[in-house]
RNA sequence: GCCGCUAUCGUCUAACGGUUAGGACAUAGGAUUCUCAAUCCUACAAUCGGGGUUCGAUUCCCCGUGGCGGUACCA
C-alpha cells in the first residue's frame, strides 16, 4: 500500500512539468447554460473510413432528439486507436451524415475545421486533457502505473481459465495494483513501457441500481476490475475519454449503443473516482439483419452486407429522406401511423420519444426500405424526381446527367407520366432506377431488342395491327378517343373488347384489346412493360412514335 | 465458460392485468373498360417452453431455452 504521499510523489513522477489542474479546465469549459428540459446530446464515432448505416441511426437520433428539444448536437472523433486510423475519415464522417440532412451544432466540419466552444471535438487533440486527469487521479491514490507484459496478462488469464474463475485484471490477479514507490521507479528507470490502470475498489458482490431511459431501472454489479485508462502511448481508452469528455462537453444524456450496456459499472466508477457528476444513459439496440447462412439474428456486419455500408444508398440514389423515415420507423415504430395521419408533413416535424425505443435489437429490412422509398418518390413532382436524378447522376452516371441537363424539358415531362391524377405511380425505389424509365424515351439508350410476343399474337397479325393503326393514330386524339379508337381496331381486326365475352367464347376471337396493345407496346417501347402507353407516345410525340412502328414493322418482316 | 440485456405473425411492431391478440411490410388469391406498377378486397400468419401469483397473465415473479452483447493497451 503506497500512502498519500507517495502518490503524489508517483503522480509527479509519472506527469512531471504538467501543471494544468482540473479545476483549469473547469475554468476553461464552463456548466453550459441552458434552460431545463434542453438536452445537450453527442454522437461520438470512430473514423475507420467506412460510415455504417448503424452510425446515421444513432447520428440521426442524437441530432435530432437534441433539436427537439432545443438544445444542442455534438459531433466528437474518437480516433485514439491510432491502429485503426483512415486518411480522411472525419470529412468522410461528417459528409456522409450530411448526405442524409444529419447536421451538428459544434464539432468538427473536416478534417481542418472545428466549431464551438467546447472542443477539440477530435479526442487526439486532447490529450493534455486526459494527462490532467490522469494525473489527478494518481495523486489521489484511484490509479496506479502496471508494468506488465502482453505474455505475463496471457498467462494470467490461462491460469484463471484453469482454475475456472473470472479473467481480467482485479484483485489479487492485478499485480502492479499495490506496488511500492521503489519497484515502480525501478521499472521506470529501466524505461519499461506501461499503462494507466483504475485502482478499482468495487466488488462484484455489491450491486447498485441504475435507470437507463431506455432500458428502466437496472441492478448491476460493481466493478471491480482494473480497467486501462491510459494505453502505454499516452492516448486514453474509450471508458477513460467518455466520463471526462461527455463532462467538459457539457452533455446532459449520454446516447449510445448497447455494446455499451456492460461496461456502465466501470463507467460509474470512473465517473466517481474522477469526482465527476455521474451523467444520465439511454443505451439502444443495433441495428440486425438475419444472416443468410444461419436462421440467426446477427449485427449487421460491415464485411458481408454491403446495405451495412451508406454508399450503398448513396450509390443507387436511395432518397435520403425515405431512409431518415426508415430508420425513425425502427426507432419509434409510431412513425407509420403518424405518416399515414399527416401525409404531407415533413419528417422534421415528428417528435421521437426516447421512452418509445425497442428493448430488443431489430432487423434491418431492406425491402420495407424499398417501400417507403417508392411511397416517398411518389409523392414528389416531376421537376423534384428530375433535380434528385441528376444530383445522383452528377455522381454516377454522367452518360444520364449529360441527357438530364441537355433535355431538361423533355426528362421532366417523361418523370411526370402517371405522376398526377388517382393513379400515381410507384415504381421507383431509387434515382438510380430512373434509368430504366429514360431508356424508354432516347434512343441512344434504347435497346434495340424486341421482346417476343408472338406466342400471343402471329407474325402476320402484328403486322396487319401495326400498318392498320398507323392509319388512325393522331395525335390530337385524348386518352378517351385514343382507346375508342384501338377498340374499334381490335374489334375490326377480330379481337374481343369484353374480356368476359372472350373468355366465354376464345375460339371466336383473335385475342383480346390488351394483345392489340401489346403488340403496340412492344413495337414503341420493346417491352412487354411500360409505364400508361398512351402517355408514353404523348411524350414521345408523332415523328418518333411513327418511326419506332415503321422500325417494329421491317424487323417483324425479317423475321424468319 | 462467466456476466449482462432481451423474447408477440417471415419482418417492424401495437395491446391501464380483462381485445375475436390490432396495424404495416412481405407472401398468395381476387377485382380494376391496355401490360407493369399502383389502388381496393380477401386469405395466410404470432404471444418461446415450464412453473407460479391472480377470478383472470402477452402483460407481474421464478426456472429453462433461444437471440444479442460484453468478457482488449478496439471503440
Amino acid at each position: 500500500m503506497r500512502t498519500a504521499e507517495e502518490n503524489q510523489e508517483l503522480a509527479n513522477l509519472l506527469f512531471p512539468n504538467h501543471n494544468t489542474s482540473v479545476e483549469d479546465l473547469f475554468e476553461r469549459y464552463p456548466k453550459r447554460n441552458i434552460e431545463k428540459g434542453e438536452m445537450i446530446l453527442r454522437f461520438a464515432p470512430s473514423p475507420t473510413g467506412f460510415l455504417h448505416i448503424g452510425s446515421v441511426y444513432t447520428g440521426m437520433i442524437c441530432t435530432k432528439l437534441s433539436k427537439q428539444s432545443g438544445g444542442l448536437a455534438i459531433l466528437r472523433i474518437e480516433d485514439t486507436d491510432k491502429k485503426r486510423e483512415v486518411e480522411d475519415g472525419v470529412t468522410m464522417i461528417v459528409n456522409g451524415l450530411k448526405g442524409f440532412g444529419i447536421s451538428f451544432d459544434e464539432g468538427p466540419s473536416d478534417d481542418k475545421n472545428q466549431k464551438g466552444e467546447y472542443g477539440p471535438y477530435i479526442q487526439s487533440q486532447r490529450l493534455d486533457i486526459y494527462k490532467t486527469f490522469a494525473k489527478e487521479i494518481v495523486k489521489k491514490g484511484n490509479a496506479y502505473p502496471c508494468f506488465i507484459s502482453e505474455e505475463e496478462l496471457i498467462s494470467i488469464r490461462k491460469e484463471q481459465k484453469s482454475l475456472g474463475v473470472r479473467t481480467g485484471y482485479y484483485g489479487k490477479w492485478a499485480k502492479w495494483r499495490d506496488a511500492s514507490l521503489e519497484e515502480i521507479k525501478k521499472e521506470l528507470d529501466k524505461g519499461t513501457p506501461y499503462v494507466i490502470r483504475l485502482y478499482s475498489t468495487g466488488s462484484i458482490d455489491n450491486t447498485f441500481e441504475m435507470i437507463d431511459l431506455i432500458k428502466g431501472k437496472v441492478t448491476l454489479r460493481e466493478n471491480d476490475m482494473d480497467a486501462v485508462l491510459l494505453k502505454s502511448d499516452g492516448f486514453p481508452t474509450y471508458h477513460f475519454a467518455h466520463p471526462i469528455d461527455d463532462t467538459l462537453m457539457g452533455i446532459t444524456l449520454v446516447t449510445r449503443g448497447d455494446e455499451w450496456f456492460p461496461s456502465v459499472p466501470l463507467h460509474f466508477e470512473i465517473f466517481q473516482k474522477l469526482g465527476l457528476e455521474q451523467i444520465p444513459y439511454a443505451h439502444f439496440s443495433p441495428l440486425m439483419k438475419v444472416d443468410h447462412e444461419g436462421k440467426s439474428k446477427r449485427k449487421l456486419s460491415k464485411r458481408k452486407d454491403p446495405e451495412a455500408d451508406v454508399s450503398f444508398y448513396i450509390n443507387h440514389g436511395y432518397p435520403k429522406e425515405a431512409v431518415i423515415e426508415y430508420l425513425l420507423n425502427l426507432a419509434n415504430s409510431n412513425f407509420s401511423d403518424w405518416r399515414i395521419q399527416n401525409p404531407d408533413k415533413s419528417h422534421n416535424e415528428f417528435v421521437l420519444k426516447i421512452e418509445k425505443f425497442n428493448k430488443a435489437g431489430s432487423l434491418f429490412d431492406i425491402v420495407k426500405l424499398s417501400d417507403m422509398c417508392k411511397d416517398y418518390i411518389s409523392t414528389l413532382s416531376a421537376q423534384q424526381v428530375y433535380e434528385n436524378c441528376l444530383e445522383w447522376a452528377k455522381l454516377h452516371d454522367s452518360k444520364i446527367e449529360k441527357l438530364l441537363l441537355e433535355n431538361k424539358e423533355y426528362c421532366i415531362s417523361i418523370f411526370n407520366i402517371e405522376r398526377s391524377g388517382a393513379k400515381i405511380r410507384k415504381d421507383i425505389v431509387k434515382f438510380e432506377d430512373c434509368k430504366e424509365q429514360l431508356a424508354l424515351f432516347f434512343d441512344e439508350l434504347f435497346i434495340g431488342e424486341y421482346e417476343d410476343i408472338l406466342e400471343m399474337v402471329s407474325k402476320e397479325i402484328q403486322k396487319e395491327i401495326l400498318s392498320e393503326y398507323k392509319k388512325i393514330y393522331s395525335t390530337k386524339d385524348n386518352e378517351v378517343e385514343w382507346f375508342e379508337k384501338v377498340k374499334e381496331l381490335s374489334k375490326k381486326l377480330g379481337f374481343s373488347t369484353d374480356r368476359k365475352e372472350y373468355e366465354a367464347n376464345k375460339e371466336k376471337f383473335k385475342g383480346t384489346v390488351g394483345d392489340v396493345a401489346m403488340v403496340l407496346r412492344v413495337a414503341i417501347t420493346g417491352r412487354t412493360k411500360s409505364p400508361n402507353l398512351y402517355q408514353v407516345m404523348l411524350v414521345l410525340g408523332e415523328e418518333k412514335v411513327m418511326q419506332r412502328l415503321d422500325k417494329y414493322i421491317s424487323y417483324i418482316s425479317k423475321m424468319v
